[in-house]
DNA sequence: GTTCCCATACCGCTTTCGGGGTATTTTTCA
DNA sequence: TGAAAAATACCCCGAAAGCGGTATGGGAAC
């Protein structure tokens, strides 16, 4: 019936309706079949097993444990299967995580079905993918995030130092002794800070800081 | 080609592949029909006008605004529409709001597609269906991001509301503005915020809601 | 039917932030 | 060797946030 054998996906995810309704949208396709469905971490490893799959779309957000240290496990056990991240989380940390764990993709829940299948095949045919739309890094980020940005954005290191402490919270006066300046100094840059980003409050900066992934 | 025409059902979520997929299930079904989808709360009315749905399945975690109160406004303009809400949130508190906006359903996202279709059926009966497996999650922390439940459960309805505006970057008189409410109130919640999520300031609270996806 | 929680609202007080400046010393680099 | 950019530092002032309270009405819960 199938001339060429489709590639066989498992779905980890244990939101069932969203695992039912990606299976639905992946065996429209002729090249893909989803082998399994599993709801818990904790069966991963059998299923994987049972039903040999060329790929395993994982979410990260899974009861009893999260999908990144799942996939680098399974990575452990079955260092041949590709491994796709599915998840609403937009965080370049995840993100990173992810790439570090040595997975080979991060994709958005938001993504179109379309792009869903332009990267599984990706995937299948040996690349990696990386959700762009995480943060504002090429999938070819070799550099740090905060060269990037502190060229295109005329952020200075001091700068870039100064918006990574008020993203952790720290206050002028904490900054000024992390980093051995006066208080003051400190106001003036975050004035500084604040007008080539045109914003006017912390909050803003770090809403900023967290999206960019400074 | 249909003998009975199919029940017209409207999709509200912005995770475009969770989107897709139940659309993809529904299909399936001959008396059921997807009319449309939308991505964006601001776009649900005009949306609704256009496609003319009998069903309205909604998620509660929509970008910005939430889904119960949409739910809600969409009841007051179109009083003879049923309102799913479908989402990943298992919680007491928001089903009971959902129950009391007058809507029509709640289900979780972790059911199964035989159960989505039952209660959909259920509902365009005439019947209301709130999920009994909405249980009080206070006693489950144990994964990685179980924090994000825990602690967000200890946020009221309120509370939140107020969380995602402070994370928009509006300070107390625009939040007091924008739910017309007195500043002190603004202010009392907010204390009561940082109490609960054992913070001191704003930008800690936008990293919680960035890093929790409030 | 009382107790607890939630949402509402106010007061006073202190600290921090944000916006307006100015100014000196390094560093960079053309 | 100069000019520009970066880093440092200070002043004033008003606005906002944060912290400590207290209080009340309405539901929900038990």
């Amino acid at each position: 019936m199938q001339p060429v054998p489709a590639f066989r996906i498992l779905l980890i995810d244990d939101h069932r309706l969203f695992n039912d309704g990606v299976k639905s949208l992946l065996n429209d396709q002729p090249d893909l079949m989803v082998c399994g469905q599993v709801f818990q971490a904790s069966e991963v490893l059998s299923a994987i097993q049972r039903t040999n799959p060329d790929l395993i779309l994982l979410d990260i957000n899974l009861q009893g444990s999260n999908g990144i240290d799942l996939g680098k496990t399974i990575l452990g056990h079955y260092p041949d299967l590709r491994v796709l991240i599915l998840t609403m989380y937009s965080q370049p940390k995840l993100l990173d995580e992810t790439r570090k764990a040595g997975l080979h993709g991060y994709l958005l829940k938001d993504a179109t079905t379309h792009e869903l299948l332009q990267v599984i095949r990706e995937i299948l045919g040996g690349n990696t993918y990386f959700d762009t739309n995480v943060a504002d890094l090429s999938s070819t980020a070799d550099n740090t995030f905060s060269d990037r940005f502190a060229q295109r954005l005329n952020l200075t290191f001091r700068e870039l130092e100064i918006v990574s402490l008020i993203k952790e919270g720290l206050n002028n006066e904490q900054i000024a002794e992390r980093i051995h300046l006066s208080i003051e100094t400190v106001k003036t840059h975050r004035k500084n800070i604040y007008f080539k980003l045109d914003i006017s409050k912390a909050t803003d900066l770090v809403r900023f800081a967290i999206e960019h992934g400074l």
